[in-house]
DNA sequence: TGACATACCTGTATCAGCTAGGTATAATAA
DNA sequence: TTATTATACCTAGCTGATACAGGTATGTCA
C-alpha cells in the first residue's frame, strides 16, 4: 500500500532516533533499515535524510564519526547521545498522544491504556 | 499536551471528513468541535480549513448550501457525499496502515488485528 | 567504457498549513 | 458612544518539512 508522503511530515525524526536507539548507523543504512523494517513504506530520501542528521548532530543530539568501509568507502556513523534518547521519548510521547486524540475523533474510540 | 503541528499534516482532510460523515456541519463549528473532540488538541486555523472546504466541494466530495442562521449570520453548511465516504473511508485505512508501520519501526510492535 | 551500487552532500522546488489581514453583524463592556 | 469580543465567512502570501535533482567520489561488473 502506498501511503500521501505528507503523512510522514513531523515522525521522521523520531523513526531515524528509533533507528539509532538500538544501534550505531550510517545514513545510507538508516535509508535502507527504514524501508526494511516498514516493509517499504518508508523510502527516506538522502536530501531529506542528511539535512536531519546534520541538525540532529548540531543540536547535540547524537554524535558522528567517520569509519573506513571494508568496501574503500568511508561511512559517517551516528550514534544517539543521552540528550537525544530525551528528545525521542518525548517525541515519542507527543506521537501517542496525537494518534489517540485522532483516533478518538475519527473512530469515536477512547485512548488506549498504557 | 502540546503536538507539533507538523504531525497533524496529511490527517485534517480525515478529520474534516469524519466530522461531516456524522452530521451536516459548517466551518466555523467544525473548528470548534474539532478542538472539543479533542481537548484542545486539534486547534484548526480558518485559514486552513476554509481551503479545504473549498477544494472538497470542488472535488464533489461535499455539498455546502446556505442558511440563515437565528442570530443574523449566514452560515454554509457543508454535507458529505458518496465521493466523500469514499475518500474519508480510503483515508482512513490509510492512516490506519501508516501509524501500524511507525509502531512496528518504532515501538518494535506488531501490526494490531483489526 | 559505461552502468550500477555505495556513500556522502546541498540548493532549490513543492506543498500543507499558518499568519495576518480583510468583510460584516450582533452582543457586551467601558 | 465607543471599543471589544464573538460569530461567520474569505484569501494572499509566508513558513518550514520534505522531495527533487543535481553534485562528488570509489569500486565492481558487463
Amino acid at each position: 500500500m502506498q501511503v500521501d508522503k505528507s503523512l510522514m511530515t513531523g515522525s521522521t525524526v523520531m523513526l531515524v532516533l528509533s533507528l539509532l536507539s538500538q544501534r550505531e548507523m550510517y545514513g545510507y543504512e538508516m535509508i535502507a533499515e527504514l524501508a526494511r523494517r516498514s516493509e517499504d513504506t518508508f523510502q527516506l530520501r538522502e536530501g531529506t535524510l542528511y539535512p536531519i542528521l546534520h541538525t540532529l548532530e548540531a543540536d547535540k543530539c547524537v554524535t558522528a564519526r567517520e569509519k573506513a568501509a571494508g568496501n574503500g568507502r568511508t561511512r559517517r556513523y551516528y550514534r544517539i547521545t543521552r540528550r537525544g534518547r530525551k528528545l525521542l521519548e518525548e517525541k515519542q510521547a507527543e506521537w501517542k498522544f496525537f494518534t489517540d486524540k485522532v483516533e478518538q475523533v475519527v473512530f469515536g474510540t477512547s485512548p488506549s491504556p498504557a
